[in-house]
RNA sequence: GCCGGAAUGGCGGAAUUGGCAGACGCAAGGGACUUAAAAUCCCUCGGUCCUCUGGACUGUCCGGGUUCGAUUCCCGGUUCCGGCACCA
């Protein structure tokens, strides 16, 4: 059987052999360059989906290719492993999380090795071995003595659902990022990491990523650590001791303060409440402030409700006293949770003044007329020139910020200051299956940190516990919570809040540097030859949390001493999702397509009720929309390299792919017709590896043209892979070459090989066959076998291509006539622009539309275009 | 509201710096092979029109502009996607 595809045999005999020859695994080599391919690890959730298949198909090529450069390539891979899912499904069957992870990540192993991904698996990382964890532990304990971790009470973001506490970036839009429930505020104890400290780092060094980081990524993370440059003013009260601190970005503005507003949860409110005796009033409005959920009270849209303190402070500057107000547009974590109130050039500060008629005064004019404050319309937030500003009065407001903020910090009233929207990291969970904080309460000497010898804190896996019940089954197991102070020796408690997961996946790139290193988290020598990351490929879903934890450890292990890198990945490659349309009835919901049947006009039906489904849009494939596909029925029928060849080929990287079925047939076409057609011409390919050819074509023959366009897409995939990582275009062609050789007559065609074409087919099959090998890797690695090469493909040289024969002789340029084609001219390349002018005044066809007209002007680009413009 | 990004045939997408719009693939239609089907191969395939083996006009979200020439650059707008959203 001639046509026979046999991919089943060959994928698995290709991934024995890579396993058994240990090609993917690497070691340190000062001597060749180093290339570090990495793509963000899974979360071992149950199997493979197709967003993984995409992931990983894309940073495969990258890896094989910079091997096959001759780059000391590191792409290994491991398991994101604690997290609550595994929790949940131990609630809802009741098995072990441990089991039930570990269960996942064989599956998902075997699935990841049946792709052929060229992986370094003696690296495997699982972020639940106490191996692993220890080091999480040991990261902890080097910030807290570093002051990096410190517990604070706080209000928190609480999900009643998974019931846990959840960093901001973990809330939205007012829901948990996991089950997207609403989320309510509460007071409660726990760990921080203070990111905040790396704020100004975290923004600056985005400036080095510019260029090899998406745009949008690096706004973002901009957006989210949102510095703002301003000042603190102290407001004294009147009439009493003390001072309200604010945070102004408009220091220049500090003349037209008319009163203050508090946040309702800051603590002077009640304080305040007790001197004015108005406390019964300001309780009930923050008790009404605080029924409010979350969603609504960080809404912009709805009115801003405040109350008057009966309290009163002095403006600083005018040193008029201005009223205390307490409002729900105040935020507690935001600077001081205090602002001063400038309605005159604050628009929400202008909205509440007309609310509540408090006064309004003007300090900044854009010209020299002074409007009307009880008829202004709006504040005047834009720049200008201050007025009513006692000496500061005539100044352009620029330089009134620094002048006044000068004044301030002279006369011990404030001082210049930077805040960032950026808040310390919350990183305690109240859950099971995470790594335990490395602390003991002790009733004597307080919170006492586990020594370092004792690490790891084992998370106890024997615990009986009724998965059912819900909360953290740590704190209700005692053999965990009760210890000895290692401090005093006495009873103890242990801490029961585990970590944050982000925790785990903000150092595994480094630990796979020196995955098995027993004496620290990585190894420094080893560290420093791979990292940063050169490549690293994941979903834009983690712009901002993942790495920006990622970038804040990175920065941390530089400071301990671990490592001299600064930043972790050197390029970001975020991938854009795999999309399907959705399928829904107006009854039952989404559906999968086979719970659709036709009817008679061919239309598709629910199966349960029989109405019309609604073929929605293409979105995000997700089990609730029923929208998926598995990978593993793609697998058996197609096998791993069609799928991979499919996911490169039907978008560009960073783009939706929409899967498509009948594409994925085209893929498999195509290499079906690629292996024909070496099956055709096998006399003359097969063990033609060390044969000398004789490459010596007339460039304008037609084998002569087969070598140029060989060359050319050696040239263009080439490219790719160094700049614009569009596989797309270079599978297009991959095709192009293909669908060139395929017109060629030979055995294919049932005709005699010509002559002149044996060695040049030969040529382009030594180039082509590796050129697919980082999307086609089995395939290719068949072929490149069948040619009598001995060695892996996996391992050889990329291939070269020659210039001379890549270049193109012989080009047709367009004559165009007022910018619209007319003729064409075939010229050798290089043509002078005179002879260009010449042959274009002498074509028929252009004499047709020139005839009886003037001609202006000729624009002549050499081997581009010729343009003559006529009047 | 603010900040990004996108919009090209029936569909996914291509067009390196302003220089032949629609590569490559999918779908569709026609044909060959076949008892038939599958597989494979060949042809057509943005729209409108004409005197139809050719040719004209038009066409890259809409409206302007710059230019000999704009999918590409500039200004204004529409729609969609994403992020942030009382941040003082």
């Amino acid at each position: 059987m001639k046509d026979e595809f046999p991919f089943r045999k060959f994928e698995r005999k290709w991934q024995e052999r890579w396993r058994a020859s240990r090609v993917f695994e690497c070691s340190e080599d000062p001597d060749r360059e180093k290339f570090y391919c990495l793509e963000m690890f899974p979360y071992p959730s149950g199997k493979l989906h197709m967003g993984h298949v995409r992931n990983y198909s894309i940073g495969d090529a990258f890896a094989r290719y910079h091997r096959m450069k001759g780059c000391n390539v590191l792409h290994p891979m491991g398991w994101d492993a604690f997290g609550l899912p595994a929790e949940n499904a131990a609630i809802e069957r009741n098995v072990h999380p441990g089991d039930w992870t570990s269960q996942n990540i064989d599956t998902m192993r075997a699935q990841f090795k049946s792709f052929g991904f060229a992986i370094d698996w003696t690296r495997e990382v699982a972020t639940c071995h106490p191996e692993y964890y220890r080091w999480c532990q040991w990261f902890f304990l080097k910030m807290y003595e570093r002051d990096l971790a410190y517990r604070k009470k706080s209000q928190v973001n609480w999900c009643q659902a998974c019931r846990t506490v959840l960093a901001n970036e973990q809330v939205e839009n007012g829901t948990c990022w996991r089950c997207h429930q609403p989320v309510r505020m509460r007071e409660l104890n726990g760990w921080f990491l203070r990111i905040t400290h790396y704020a100004e780092e975290l923004l600056n060094d985005l400036e080095m990523l510019r260029g090899s980081w998406p745009d949008r990524v690096i706004t973002m993370q901009q957006n989210w650590i949102g510095r703002s440059e301003g000042a603190y003013v102290d407001f004294p009260l009147d009439r009493d001791t003390g001072s309200i601190r604010i945070f102004t970005t408009r220091p220049d503005t500090l003349y037209g303060a008319t009163f203050i507003v508090l946040a309702p949860e800051n603590p002077l409110v009640m304080k305040l409440a007790e001197r004015s005796g108005m406390q019964a009033g300001l309780q009930a409005f923050i008790d009404k402030v605080r029924s409010v959920d979350i969603i609504e009270r960080t809404s912009t849209g709805i009115p801003k409700e405040g109350v008057f303190t009966g309290c009163y402070a002095i403006n600083p500057l005018t040193e008029e006293s201005i009223p205390i107000w307490v409002s729900d547009f105040v935020l507690m974590e935001y600077g001081t949770g205090a602002i001063m109130s400038v309605p005159a050039h604050d628009q929400r500060d202008f909205e509440f003044a007309r609310k509540y008629q408090l006064p309004i005064r003007i300090v900044i004019v854009p010209g020299g007329e002074i409007p009307d404050e009880d008829t202004m319309e709006k504040a005047y937030e834009a720049e200008g020139i201050m007025v009513n500003s006692g000496r500061f009065t005539g100044m352009p407001a620029a330089e009134g910020k620094r002048r006044i903020i000068d004044y301030l910090e002279m006369e011990n009233m404030g001082e210049g200051a930077v805040t960032y929207r950026l808040r310390d990291w919350g990183i305690s969970r109240q859950r099971y299956w995470g790594t335990p904080i490395p602390v003991i309460h002790c009733p004597q000497c307080g919170i006492v940190p586990v020594p370092e010898t004792d690490l790891p804190v084992r998370l106890p896996v024997d615990i009986e516990f009724d998965w059912k019940k819900g909360g953290n089954p740590l704190a209700d197991w005692p053999p965990f919570v009760n210890v000895r102070c290692p401090r005093c020796n006495k009873n103890a408690r242990r801490e029961t809040d585990t970590m944050d997961t982000f925790i785990d996946s903000s150092w595994y790139f480094a630990r796979y540097t020196s995955a098995r290193n027993t004496r620290s988290p990585v190894d420094p020598v080893k560290v420093d030859y791979w990292m940063p990351v050169d490549h690293y490929i994941g979903g834009i879903e983690h712009a901002v949390m993942h790495l920006l934890y990622a970038r804040f450890f990175q920065k941390v292990m530089r400071d301990i001493g671990l490592t001299r890198v600064g930043e972790p990945f050197t390029r970001l490659l975020t991938q854009g999702m795999v999309c399907l349309e959705v399928l829904k009835c107006p009854r039952d919901g989404y559906l999968y397509p086979d719970e659709t049947i036709q009817d008679e006009n061919g239309s598709p039906v629910c199966a349960k009720c029989g109405q019309p489904v609604m073929v929605g849009r293409s979105e995000k494939m997700s089990k609730s929309k029923r929208n998926t596909k598995d990978p593993e029925e793609y697998l058996a029928r197609y096998g791993a390299d069609t799928m991979r060849l499919f996911s490169l080929f039907a978008s560009p990287p960073e783009r939706d792919l929409d899967w498509s079925d009948t594409g994925v047939e085209g893929a498999f076409r195509f290499l079906k017709r690629v292996w024909r057609f070496a099956q055709d011409w096998h006399e003359e390919l097969a063990d033609s590896a060390n044969r000398d050819l004789h490459l010596d074509p007339e460039p304008d023959s037609s084998p002569g043209r087969i070598r140029n366009r060989v060359h050319q897409t050696v040239k263009r995939v080439t490219a790719n892979f160094e700049s614009r990582y569009h596989f797309n275009t270079s599978i297009s062609a991959c095709m192009e070459l293909v669908n060139e050789l395929v017109a060629i007559p030979g055995p294919h065609t049932g005709q005699e090989v010509p002559e002149p074409y044996c060695d040049v087919i030969i040529e382009a099959f030594r180039k082509l066959v590796p050129l697919l090998s980082p999307f086609a890797p089995h395939f290719a690695e068949e072929l490149w076998s069948m040619m009598g090469n001995r060695s892996l493909l996996a391992a050889s040289p990329w291939p070269e291509y020659d210039e001379s024969v890549a270049f193109e002789d012989m080009i047709i340029v367009p004559i165009q006539i007022q910018g619209k084609v007319r003729a064409r001219l075939e010229v050798p390349a290089g043509t002078s622009p005179e002879v260009l002018e010449a042959m274009a005044r002498a074509d028929e066809s252009v004499g047709r539309w020139t005839r009886g007209k003037t001609i202006r002007k000729i624009i002549i680009v050499p081997d581009r275009l010729v343009n003559i413009v006529i009047s």
